[in-house]
RNA sequence: GCUCCCUUCGUCUAGUGGCCUAGGACGUCGGCCUCUCACGCCGAAAACAGGGGUUCAAGUCCCCUAGGGAGCGCCA
């Protein structure tokens, strides 16, 4: 038997990072046992779905490389299909349709909450002999067996038993004749024959119903796998004010692809303790005996420290051309120096995101802000001589290279008889305005000569008047 | 309230009855390296929720308690 994953969003909203993580293990279980993987839209309910929520996932899904062998399928394009099952489900007198008013409905849920009982719909319809007056449009109701219990295999959890009293008949079909979600997921896992069904633990309550629907319909059952919930950071259910949700704010915060893929993975799932999974690596390892059962809490400075790793070891080339596009939406003049190669290659040790090494880079290219701290501390008035004399070579120096750079500062702390340390940092912070960058040399050098000047120039000015005052 | 699920360092986790004086990773702290910031390297502190069983032996099996989560919609 071939596998057959599937991944149906609503499209309600963001993408959110916990309901990627689900695409994502549906998809490498798919890929690893060369099985086929959908992308289902379960946009039913018209109110709440939009298409600019479509795109969403769509984009989402191809930033993170989830490609799908189906769809996307539409439930309301399978409107037809549904009502379908619906007269067929009535037909064999396995639903039936309730007439019950919303104000019935509310009075019973209320009664049974204050005499502590779980909120169940009563059956008041479930042997109707003849439609009642009054015209009140019927929904359809799933006849749930009214004892027994469900036992559904759990690839995460084990035997998962529920009792069928603790179950009712629950809605399939509204009054408008729009199907339920239950009924839908079901039909469609069984009309594209999804063999795994893979999804968040929050699901587990609603099995046993689709189980029994699943069996009204004579269908086999799928495998189901439920995994774990992301948590933030206080325990509660991941949400914005826990910082970014939507996968593409993680797309434009500057994280790669492999860096996040590789986080939401090992949330909720290990491979013995190795940490690092290059995309093959997570296809070939991926196993139901690896899924953990509790929730996990998602770490911001971890999935930080992924991206450093990915940024320090994908090929330059890669780098850059992830990149580039971060420095075009920057305001930065790109024409006005040096290449973004260059930058990127220099920075790429010191940032965590894409986005950290274009704000670094900034002084490559436009006016810099000089740190006030930075100023005070390095730029005194006994470094002018020094900064004077480097300015001296710097105009007089052929060939502006990083080697000759670091050979006069070097030379130069030699002649004043201190340590580098102690010009190199006035340095920096004359020509960066900043007490951090990338080794002096690199830096010169990609500032350029004349950079250098000018803002060796306004050092100088800086130190000339704070020794007026 | 009822039902179901969950519970190893702050966090992600390894652990499937003896290899556990509980391992790895992030973070934190200390050190080395060093022109700064990083990287890298070395080291430290840090956990089996509690209580009962079962067993020669329990983080690992069972029960109870506590805590957390989810579901109980004409939402998905």
């Amino acid at each position: 038997m071939s596998v057959v994953t599937r991944f149906p969003p609503s499209p309600t909203g963001d993408l959110h990072i916990g309901s990627i993580r689900t695409a994502l293990f549906n998809w490498l279980y798919a890929r690893r046992l060369g099985g086929k993987f959908i992308l289902r839209i379960e946009d039913t309910d018209r109110g709440r779905s939009s298409q600019q929520s479509v795109d969403i996932i769509l984009a989402g899904m191809e930033w993170l490389g989830l490609d799908y062998d189906e769809g996307p399928y539409y439930q309301t394009q399978r409107f037809d299909r549904y009502g379908e099952v619906v007269e067929q489900l009535l037909a064999q007198d396995k639903a039936y349709r309730c007439y019950c008013s919303k104000e019935r409905l509310e009075k019973l849920r209320a009664d049974q909450m204050v005499r502590k009982l779980k909120p169940r719909y009563d059956g008041h319809c479930r042997s109707l002999d003849n439609v009642p007056t009054g015209g009140v449009a019927p929904v359809v109701r799933f006849r749930t067996p009214l004892d027994g219990a469900v036992v559904v295999a759990d690839k995460v959890h084990g035997h998962i038993t529920t009792s069928n009293t603790q179950l009712d008949d629950l809605v399939i079909a509204r009054s408008d004749g729009s199907p339920t979600y239950h009924l839908t997921v079901v039909v469609d896992d069984i009309d594209m024959g999804v063999t795994h069904i893979i999804r968040g633990d929050d699901h587990i309550n609603n099995t046993p119903r689709q189980v029994h629907i699943l069996e009204a319909l004579g269908a086999a059952r799928p495998i189901y796998a439920h995994v774990p919930m992301i948590n933030g950071s206080d325990g509660k259910k991941l949400s914005k004010r826990h910082g970014a949700v939507s996968v593409l704010e993680y797309r434009e915060q500057g994280f790669l692809v492999g860096a996040l893929t590789n986080y939401l993975a090992r949330l909720g799932w290990a491979h013995g303790d190795q940490e690092i999974f290059t995309r093959d690596e997570l296809k070939n390892a991926f196993d139901f005996e690896g899924l953990n059962k509790s929730a996990a809490t998602f770490d911001l400075d971890k999935l930080l420290w992924l991206n450093q790793h990915y940024l320090q070891n994908v090929p330059s080339a890669d780098l850059v051309a992830m990149a580039k596009p971060f420095f075009e939406a920057s305001k930065v003049r790109l024409d006005d120096g040096p290449d973004v190669a260059a930058a990127v290659e220099a920075q790429r040790t010191r940032a965590k995101t894409l986005t950290e090494i274009v704000e670094q880079s900034h002084m490559f290219y436009g006016d810099i802000i000089r740190d006030k701290n930075a100023a005070k501390k390095h730029l005194r008035p006994a470094v002018e001589p020094v900064l004077q004399k480097i300015r001296e070579k710097f105009v007089a120096v052929d060939t502006w290279s990083g080697a000759a750079l670091k050979d006069i500062v070097e030379q130069t702390a030699i002649e004043f008889n201190m340590k580098l340390g102690k010009v190199a940092q006035p340095l920096r912070v004359a020509v960066t305005g900043s007490s951090a960058s990338p080794s002096i040399d690199i830096t010169l050098e990609l500032l350029g000569r004349e950079r250098c000047l000018e803002r060796l120039d306004g050092a100088l000015v800086y130190i000339a008047e704070r020794a007026a005052t």
